[in-house]
DNA sequence: TCCCATT
């Protein structure tokens, strides 16, 4: 498809692209502005202006993210599928740490198609992601998230649901539980598609009492995210709390810091650390970098989303591949995974070598080198 | 009283 008006680029972010990888390329119309007294329509009808992409079949939002994953993991995680045409890992603006959910547009919308049956429910480490669709972005679907207290013990979240819906679609619900017992606190979590639903909402049901209901439930927006819920300094740097205040935190988190503080790149990348004067050839976060880790006896049909399975419980893993036979496109039987820190390769070494994977026992260990990767 | 769903 070729849009007479499109300009190179001309959506870029003031960001740089979404690899992260080359320069920040300069808005170039390709052709001029319409002047005065030229037809604003195109040819074919469309409105002048930036051309729309229609991403509605290739754009995803993937959500329940653990918070230690990085932009690049997510890519890594996601390009094992298909190629990328985009991919962001959504940031709180001052600390810098993840909200936990990104988005990924794929060049291909069969690829965003498979990614949403493989990697829907993929469990990371305490989380399992959700992957589905992004909903075109619109302020109207924004601030939309109603917090619910007051809840009967009782009521599940599909009877909460039921009560929500005569306002709106919902998104999300959730109620929370007590982390032992598994009983309901009483609280929950209600996410409308538009915020004016949610509007709604909070005028007809706060205060009001479910049928049945000894006490009137209430119904306000949720803190936006971001927002402290307690604890103080340490709360902002989970490395810390993972890792105790005396050890050193994953290295990507300061080398990201480092690098958007004194250069305001807003993506990690590689390349963006071999422009830093010093940090070239650190290296982290390059493809190939951190611990490289054969995998051995995997199964012909096995794929990237098996690896990612395994290891990623452990803790942070930046790349998987499985080799595949050219011909049959089959697995060879193994493969690699690489993690950034090493306690949680060696951990992932020592639980899952041995490990019985189907009918077979896989053989885990650290790559024995020949230097000669990609 | 707060589960990280809109770049």
């Amino acid at each position: 498809m070729v849009t007479i008006l499109s300009t190179v680029e001309a959506q870029a972010p003031s960001t740089p692209g979404p690899s992260g990888c080359g320069p920040v390329p300069v808005a170039v119309p390709v052709v001029a502005v319409p002047g005065p007294g030229v037809a604003a329509a195109l040819p074919n009808g469309a409105p002048p202006g930036p051309p729309m992409a229609d991403d509605s079949k290739t754009n995803l939002i993937v959500n329940y993210l653990p918070q230690s994953m990085s932009q690049e993991e997510l890519r890594s995680l996601f390009g094992s599928l298909g190629d990328i045409e985009s991919c962001k890992l959504v940031r709180d603006k001052v600390t810098g740490q993840s909200l936990g959910y990104g988005f990924v547009n794929y060049v291909e919308a069969g690829d965003a198609d498979k990614a949403i049956s493989t990697l829907n429910g993929l469990k990371l480490q305490t989380k399992t992601i959700k992957v589905s669709y992004a909903r075109p972005s619109s302020a109207s679907i924004r601030d939309a998230n109603l917090y619910v207290s007051g809840l009967p013990k009782a009521m599940g979240q599909k009877e909460m649901e039921q009560l929500f819906s005569q306002y709106g679609r919902i998104i999300t619900s959730r109620i929370l539980v007590d982390q032992v017992t598994g009983v309901s606190r009483g609280v929950g979590f209600i996410r409308f598609d538009k915020r004016v639903e949610a509007e709604e909402a909070v005028r007809g049901l706060h205060g009001q009492k479910p049928l049945g209901a000894a006490e009137p439930i209430t119904v306000k927006f949720a803190n936006s995210p971001g927002q402290k819920s307690g604890g103080a300094l340490l709360s902002l740097c989970p490395s810390a709390r993972r890792y105790g205040a005396l050890h050193h935190p994953p290295q990507r988190f300061r080398l990201d810091n480092l690098l958007n503080v004194a250069y305001g790149v807003k993506r990690f990348s590689p390349l963006a650390i071999e422009a830093v004067p010093g940090l070239a050839g650190v290296g982290l976060g390059a493809p190939g970098a951190g611990w490289c880790i054969f995998v051995y006896n995997l199964a012909p049909e096995a794929d990237e989303s098996v690896l990612w399975q395994l290891f990623g419980p452990f803790g942070a893993v930046t790349n998987v591949k499985v080799i595949r036979d050219f011909a049959t496109n089959k697995c060879k039987g193994f493969g690699f995974v690489t993690m950034t820190n090493y306690e949680e390769a060696a951990m992932a070494i020592a639980s899952l070598n041995g490990y019985r994977l189907g009918d077979r026992v896989l053989q885990v260990s650290f790559k024995t080198s020949k230097q000669h990767k990609a």
